[in-house]
DNA sequence: TGTACATCAGTGAACGCGCGTTCACTGATGTAC
DNA sequence: TGTACATCAGTGAACGCGCGTTCACTGATGTAC
């Protein structure tokens, strides 16, 4: 690259490095020295950007979020054409970002980093989860009566969908084998969840 | 103690301090010098026991699938007085797993160890499961025709349980608020996924 | 347009630390006769 | 019952390593006049 004394676009970099790290050694064999060398940078320079360590790793998770929230917002599309067709495409995002993007999947949930340990991560985090909440209320309003709270669908739905994303949809070692996708246990467990409710594909 | 030049039980002493350390700074901070030195002992001696760190890992992570398949076949017991209401019990015992055992749990989920690591270990990981395959065979038994397969509800009733276990019932740090119980949220959950297959409490 | 200066991102050398691993050893235990 | 010996669990000192962190520094960039 030829960079000269200052890199530019070193805080960038080092993100990029911690993923690229974490993909490949996972969240715990990511040192804040490796991201420095992989950046092309001496061991001092990230504390230009970042306090320490964590503070990089809740900044990856930050994004994870981030990234997260809005694959989630662009799949549930408003409901289309109907929140009952709109969850399921969730579930499969769900599932295909814990796959193409195992290194954030893993700052996100195997990072022992705290949600709390940043207003902006709660956020991030709390946003991608509304749109599981919001998906869930929608569906339950298509119901006439005996509505279950919105609240526990979408714990519920999140729920199997985490399970299923840890336990079988992660690229890290072999996992256990199923007899099937994990996309579609996760399609199966849903509908039949959501059929336990009484809500049925319109 | 005043042990004298042997230890004596110092393999069991391992897997204790083990469990000690991973409960206290997750499995990541868990090192094998740290092991030896609770257990009172120069930092060669584990190397008598364990070929690293990952060999004593997977023998924690045996012992923990051990246990909690134990623990599952006795909450199970043998389906009564009927395999609703024992499936029920399955669930909070999983969930109590997850809460009184968290070094266990850490070592077996987010050890970064594969089954496949040894033999025994996968052995003891396939009869944890074991239970909760027997247990929906019993319980989809129970349904007159149309009955879905059995290994498919198992694993829609395991990805549940360790989905909330992983997100709502580990001492960890701060998860998320919950507007319930985990136990209940699970409970809640496999009632209305039972319901969904056509399932009643007896 | 040029010059002086402030700011600030990145340097590189240094440090203390704890880890993993090895090695020849030592002392306790068990066993054969 | 006693003695000689083999076995083997644990020692302790040593090593190389990479990490996290600090520090005074340097050189590039931006800005004021």
């Amino acid at each position: 690259m030829g960079r000269g004394y200052h890199h530019g676009n070193l805080k960038e970099a080092l993100i990029e490095a911690a993923l690229g790290l974490i993909g490949q050694k996972g969240v715990g064999g990511f040192t804040f020295a490796d991201a420095a060398r992989m950046a092309g940078v001496s061991p001092a320079a990230p504390y230009r950007h970042f306090r320490d360590r964590d503070e990089l790793l809740a900044d990856v998770a930050r994004r994870g979020f981030e990234s997260f929230g809005d694959a989630l917002t662009r799949s549930w599309d408003e409901g289309k054409p109907n929140p009952f067709e709109a969850i399921e495409r969730l579930g499969k995002t769900y599932l295909a970002f814990a796959r193409k993007e195992p290194a954030f999947y893993a700052a996100m949930f195997e990072g022992g980093i705290s949600s709390d340990t940043t207003p902006e991560l709660r956020l991030a985090a709390d946003r991608a989860f509304g749109v599981l909440r919001e998906a869930s209320e929608k569906l339950v309003e298509t119901m006439p009566a005996g509505r279950p709270p919105a609240m526990m669908v979408a714990l519920h739905i999140w729920s199997l969908s985490h399970g299923i994303a840890s336990l079988f949809a992660r690229p890290d070692e072999s996992r256990r084998k199923l007899p099937m996708s994990a996309e579609d246990l996760l399609e199966a467990g849903v509908l039949i969840y959501l059929d336990g409710l009484g809500i049925r594909r319109p």
